[in-house]
RNA sequence: GGGCGAAUAGCUCAGUUGGUUAGAGCGCCUGCCUUACACGCAGGAUGUCGGGGGUUCGAGUCCCUCUUCGCCCACCA
């Protein structure tokens, strides 16, 4: 299929990135490029990406920015390699974040969501998210991402709801679910109980009360606690010390009183206690501290629960008598600082010390947890975590960068059972069903009319799924799960997840789990797990909404466009580390990707003028002895920087199962790949190639035709390997390039394959006989409009150009066609001459010296330049000491790569000749 | 408390298995509106690669140690 894009080549003077990307991605999308290809050969592989689905409610930020770049850069460059590539986008409902959004704008009609009742929240929530969900998918299109929409998939649709439903009753019936009685992490605010991970650890600056509690039937003895919550002591039911504590031990088995309460309580031992922390005695609690919980169990303590759900000091359960008057239906904090006044004033606060310690809060509303004695869904996490804990160490599942791997093995390890049960309304009701007439009980995955023993009225549990209970199904479940799918034949396992670090437990690692425990082959989900830094101000400082120091992507897709933001961020960000952008100067933050976009343009603006809109035949149909050293150079670089670029990729999956060693910590370095082709784009063909070729396609005839050739063709296959960063400009260019076009878009153009040619550097010898040039013109104060003679010496027996030519040739015609290169780049009359007369500035090359015959430089210029030779020549001397040293080293030659060798003997050699031509340069500068 | 990572140019960072004179972007200095590009071109300056010790013919790169940051995990009340 040939596109023949005619009509008008010339660009617009500058590049309306707005207009042009949203146009572009409308014909995209029209044209079905973002769906998996389906011309492609049978054995063309698949790949597979899932997104990570952002909050249904979520706008943009520049983190999913951040992500989703990530992500398009290695779909596209996938779909131009020729995978069957699919990349699946979708949204997560989101729990507890959802119900956090709707119950604060409930809040402000002045209403509960108890007040709405159940059913009638839902609904709300619902309408809410058919009225302003999804916003985020939207504007994920304005940054580029070729997402496959037409497979968006939802956590809460129809499709993944069945496939929650399947996971849960498969555990069920399983085995792996079970109920238990705990204490576990309860958000007062949110009113619902958190998982481990969801309760996250924040350091605190708190105080440490010690208590006295007088010791039953000893007056005046007291044993004294050391406690951060002493509004928890209404709840105390023992004292525990450690058993080989000698300070303690006549206290074991007698009886202390609470302080204020009167309570008498028992001392007990327990190994559990830290003899060194605070005085050693510690008070237990069982409903209000996980591992008081632990330690009440082993002595079967009672467990009276003196704080209820919202917070609030009252006697909750099994605590009548223990919480006095003046506290009950005080707030916990509140409770706290009364009743440590309380017990100051009696006499029982033996000290306070400031203590800081880590205090878990939520992480969706940052409230304080109340650790709270409950009855919670738990999924036994051991028999999943193995299997998934085997793929990575076996590199199955690889982990970038590598370090993540270990920490990814140490939380498996210790992997602790997960509460997957929400005292929430938005969510997955918990399938399990109970009949109170029989108490038969039974996790089902169709509703039941009635219950199956006795035809009783059943029920179903009350609380919903931990939202992750529905996204750690998200490959399969988007894929079609647990139906027979094609999708899920074709596409399953998935290729490369990429997500950052902080939901490596969240989500990614019970992923693992999940794949492997409910695909019917085991297999990991996807092979590589890609985890990226975080977008940070220029302080180091995590973009909030709170600090207001964040960054609208689309803010900056407005200004300067998305391929700015995107290379910007590309570019910019190693393997796993932070991207640091400043938030208060934009221009300078996305300046990179900016100028870099208008070079590209400024580049197919010079294109499209002087090659015009004749069609251009291919490189093939070019006689390879008319190629010019300049061609022959570019062209190899081209080769070089598809084999850099490649690398830098690295391969798109691994040969068999697993990955070997040797790649497991190799490819997707998406920097390296991005300055790899900015660096042939930006330095060598714009500044070297075009300039070369601009004088040869103005003069037109043969040569002029092979030059456009080559440059079109150099041209097309740099916005082939920079399409995957900067899709929209490139593409823009490329569609009005007058090559002959195999695809009719680049974005599923064929991604550029090196053609195997062999270094050219024959060319390099002219770059740097013009750097010579420029650096004289610079060091003489020459003007730009100034004509001066400088004279290029080239000793045949030295010169590499000369040397490779089997017939002699006059150094003329050596340089004939790189003649108008100089002259154009040097803006200097350029004479090269056989000889020159030592007199004059020189500029010491390899191989060559580039002279500048000046009798008219002045006194202090030549004095200057002196003795900056002299000075290049001294620090040159040292070095060459060292390095001949080195080579009289027998150790080095005998154990050095012997390439490695030649290479410092081929040093040796030019150093020494280079300082002698110093020497004499500065002697002719008469300093 | 356990584990991991980082420290390289004014700033943000690259520097693969040790091997030319340590690089890029942004910033800075000098000169240029050279008909693709001033979001540009050309020329330049700047680093005892955190300190100390070691291994080696050779260390930014490997080992030890110290200092300073950062991250993850954890049941110090």
């Amino acid at each position: 299929m040939t596109s023949p894009l005619p009509a008008s080549p010339e660009l617009p003077a500058t590049y309306d990135a707005t207009a042009t990307e949203r146009a572009l991605y409308g014909r995209w999308e029209a044209a079905g490029v973002f769906l998996p290809a389906g011309h492609l050969p049978a054995h063309a592989p698949s790949f597979t990406v899932v997104m990570p689905p952002p909050n249904v409610t979520a706008m943009l930020h520049i983190g999913h920015g951040l992500n989703n770049t990530v992500q398009d850069v290695i779909v596209r460059w996938r779909r131009m390699s020729g995978d069957r590539t699919l990349w699946v986008p979708g949204t997560d409902h989101a729990g507890i974040a959802t119900q956090n959004v709707v119950e604060k704008l409930l809040a402000k009609e002045g209403k509960t969501r108890f007040d709405l009742g159940r059913d009638a929240f839902v609904e709300r929530v619902k309408a809410f998210v058919a009225e302003t969900g999804g916003v985020i998918l939207q504007q994920l299109r304005a940054i580029g991402a070729s997402a496959d929409w037409s497979r968006a998939a939802y956590t809460f649709d129809e499709q993944r709801s069945r496939a929650v439903r399947e996971a849960f009753v498969r555990l069920y019936e399983d085995g792996l679910i079970y109920r238990g009685h705990r204490v576990i992490h309860w958000c007062p605010r949110c009113l619902t109980s958190l998982s481990d991970e969801e309760a996250e650890f924040h350091e605190t600056n708190g105080q440490l009360w010690q208590v006295a509690y007088p010791v039953v039937g000893q007056p005046g003895r007291s044993l004294v606690i050391a406690t951060t919550r002493p509004e928890t002591i209404f709840a105390d039911t023992a004292i525990a010390v450690h058993p080989e504590d000698e300070r303690y031990a006549d206290l074991v088995g007698q009886r202390v009183t609470i302080p204020i309460v009167g309570i008498e309580i028992p001392v007990i031992a327990d190994a559990y206690v830290d003899r060194a922390f605070g005085t050693g005695a510690l008070k237990i609690t069982p409903a209000h501290d996980a591992n008081d919980f632990e330690v009440g169990k082993r002595h079967a303590l009672a467990m009276p629960v003196v704080i209820d759900e919202t917070g609030t000091v009252r006697e909750v359960a099994d605590a009548a008598g223990r919480v006095p008057d003046a506290y009950r239906g005080l707030d916990r904090f509140a409770a706290r600082k009364q009743f440590a006044a309380a017990l100051d004033a009696a006499g029982h606060l033996v000290k306070v010390e400031q203590h800081r310690n880590s205090v878990r809060r939520c992480y969706r509303c940052d409230t304080v947890v109340e650790p709270r004695l409950s009855d919670q869904w738990f999924v036994t996490m051991a028999p999943l975590a193995a299997p998934a804990l085997q793929a990575v160490r076996d590199g199955r599942v690889r982990v970038l960068p590598e370090r993540w791997e270990a920490v990814y093995v140490n939380w498996m390890e210790n992997i602790r059972d997960w509460n997957i049960s929400r005292q929430l309304w938005w969510g997955h009701r918990i399938p399990v069903f109970y009949c109170d007439a029989c108490a038969w009980r039974a996790a089902l995955r169709d509703d039941p009319t009635a219950c199956p023993q006795c035809h009783g009225t059943v029920r179903q549990d009350e609380d919903v799924l931990d939202t992750w209970a529905s996204s750690w199904l998200w490959p399969l479940s988007t894929l079609g799960w647990p139906g027979d799918s094609a999708d899920l034949r074709a596409f399953y396992p998935t290729d490369v997840l990429v997500t950052a670090p902080e939901i490596l437990f969240f989500w990614v690692a019970r992923m693992i789990m999940s794949g492997m425990y409910f695909d019917p082959a085991h297999r990991p989900p996807f092979h590589t797990v890609y985890l990226h830094g975080t977008v940070r101000d220029a302080q180091g400082r995590k973009m909030s909404k709170s600090l207001g120091n964040g960054i609208d992507p689309l803010d900056v897709v407005a200004r300067y466009g998305a391929d700015a933001l995107r290379w910007t961020v590309i570019s910019g960000m190693g393997l796993g580390v932070d991207v640091l952008l400043d938030h208060t100067d934009l221009d300078k933050a996305f300046a990179p990707g900016r100028n870099f976009a208008t070079k590209l343009w400024n580049i197919g603006r010079f294109l499209l003028t002087s090659v015009g809109d004749r069609a251009v035949p291919p490189l093939a149909s070019v006689d390879p002895t008319l190629l010019t050293r300049a061609d022959e150079w570019i062209l190899a670089r081209l080769d070089v920087t598809i084999d850099e670029c490649d690398a830098a990729l690295g391969r798109a999956r691994p040969a068999v199962a697993a990955w070997p060693e040797d790649e497991r910590n190799a490819g997707l370095r998406l920097n390296e790949f991005a300055e790899t082709a900015r660096r042939f784009v930006w330095n060598e063909l714009a500044d070297w190639y075009v300039e070369a070729a601009k004088a040869r396609i103005a003069a037109g005839g043969a040569d002029g035709e092979v030059a456009r050739v080559v440059l079109a063709h150099a041209f097309d296959r740099a916005l082939r390997l920079l399409h995957p960063i900067m899709p929209f400009i490139t593409e823009e260019v490329w569609q009005r390039l007058p090559v002959e076009k195999s695809s009719d878009f680049l974005a599923r153009a064929s991604w550029p394959v090196r053609a195997g040619r062999a270094a050219a550097t024959e060319f390099d010898v002219v770059v740097s006989a013009v750097d010579a040039i420029r650096s004289l013109r610079s060091a003489a104060g020459l003007s730009s409009g100034q004509k001066v003679n400088a004279s290029v010496v080239l000793s045949e027996a030295k010169d590499p150009l000369l040397a490779s030519r089997s017939a002699p040739l006059d150094t003329r015609a050596v340089l004939h066609e790189e003649r108008a290169l100089i002259n154009a780049l040097a803006r200097a009359e350029v004479t090269i001459a056989d000889g020159h007369d030592g007199s004059g500035l020189s500029q010491v090359c390899t191989g060559f010296d580039v002279y500048l015959p000046l009798d008219n430089i002045a006194p202090e210029i030549r004095a200057r330049e002196a003795d900056k030779a002299r000075k290049e020549a001294e620090a040159l001397a040292k070095q060459l000491a060292a390095l001949s040293a080195r080579l009289k080293n027998e150790g080095f030659v005998s154990r050095a790569k012997p390439d490695v060798v030649e290479a410092e003997r081929q040093k040796e050699r030019e150093w020494t000749e280079k300082i002698a031509r110093l020497a004499e340069k500065a002697a002719a500068l008469g300093g």
